[in-house]
DNA sequence: CCTATTATAGATCGATCAGTACAGATTGTT
DNA sequence: AACAATCTGTACTGATCGATCTATAATAGG
């Protein structure tokens, strides 16, 4: 039989897209969260039935983890390429640029980062899920972290700052999540990400040029 | 009977405090959001059953609307006093050390901010009550853009910055809330303020000079 | 064609949801 | 003591929850 190819399985085939699927199962729970997010609305939005949900992903929770997953290896694979830029400060500079374009991305229904959300709605799901979404909320911190680190080794960055600039940037990230959904627009976080790779203003009589601000 | 002055009402005596009880149900609230909270969890947790939270508070939404004021009336007038230092930064210096000792008080059974919470789950309440939701947030943000404003009048800061400091620290403020239930302590946190009220570190060989990026 | 296998569709399961009816308990007023 | 008013406790409502049963449709191998 050699099976497990998953090449032609014998019965009738399935009649829907199983990435479209998550994705829209996705956007709902992105929206209102894992108990909020009702099985009617995900099969809705999934454009199947139960039994077809059930079959395909398990349960409830396992379709929630199937669509953290998938939100999390796409995030996790452009942070790979962002942190691969020539010196750390530009690695932090695009991932920022980056998550302000998909925070207030309008073609995203729901603003801010899925992942954020899951953190904040997971209550109700089993102690591995909620585990396993905390861990993948450190993985941005580690990420950054080890490239400071790598920073360091090229003498881009002072040493022992690696920690505390990844935890740094991590927070502006998840900030700039939050004030995505509170009515921050791309233009006015585009503005944080500036200060944030600046410094705090000069006093103001005189000075303010080089740091200018705008 | 003049009454209205809510005097000695016949009939018997209500037999909780009301306050107490808004205390459990802002626990349960935050601990698993309004979707995830049932009416079990809650009475429960007030210590009351549900005929007496119905006819205290109304129903559900209500209770939860009267636990988040309840919290940001509480919050803002800690805000006032912060704000009322003698520089903004020494304002904002305050509000970010008074946060991250709530966010990450051990007393406190969930991390964060159930503010931020509440923007998170309320995908299921009533049109009203969402916009009540996000007014609050982008309170903290006016209060602060007023505060340096009064600061640039005053000389302490260049003309031109308050909408954009505004914004970047309170950025930096959800962000810990977020990083509190992520694990972040109260040390790491600090760090971070500080890192906010500071600058970028200087470079170790040689500089990244006026580059500067953006 | 026949059988095995898998997916879809509608109906339905027990459990739980938010909310309430009702009876008893406790007060102030008369 | 009698009454009106208010709160508490139990039990219950219809609706909806997540999950499943059963029947039928669609495919592959024989």
């Amino acid at each position: 039989m050699k099976d497990s190819i998953q090449k032609t399985s014998a019965g009738r085939p399935r009649g829907f897209d199983v990435e479209k699927a998550l994705d829209g199962a996705m956007r709902v729970f992105w929206q209102k969260g894992f108990d909020g997010a009702s099985l009617t609305d995900l099969t809705d939005a999934m454009g199947i039935n139960r039994p077809s949900m059930y079959a395909a992903f398990g349960n409830k929770e396992d379709l929630y983890s199937k669509t953290m997953e998938r939100y999390v290896e796409a995030r996790s694979q452009h942070l790979g390429e962002y942190l691969g830029a020539p010196t750390s400060r530009e690695s932090v500079e695009l991932v920022l640029r980056d998550a302000v374009m998909r925070f207030t991305d309008p073609n995203n229904p729901n603003g801010g980062c899925f992942g954020m959300q899951g953190a904040m709605t997971c209550a109700n799901v089993s102690p591995q899920l909620k585990e396993h979404i905390e861990d993948m909320h450190v993985a941005l911190e580690k990420a950054l972290r080890q490239r400071f680190s790598r920073a360091i080794d090229d003498g881009e960055l002072p040493r022992g700052s690696a920690a505390d600039l990844a935890r740094f940037y991590a927070v502006i990230y998840q900030g700039l999540a939050f004030q995505a959904k509170a009515g921050g627009g791309r233009r006015e976080l585009s503005r944080v990400v500036d200060m944030a790779l600046e410094k705090w203003p000069r006093q103001s009589s005189k000075v303010s040029k080089a740091s200018s601000f705008r």
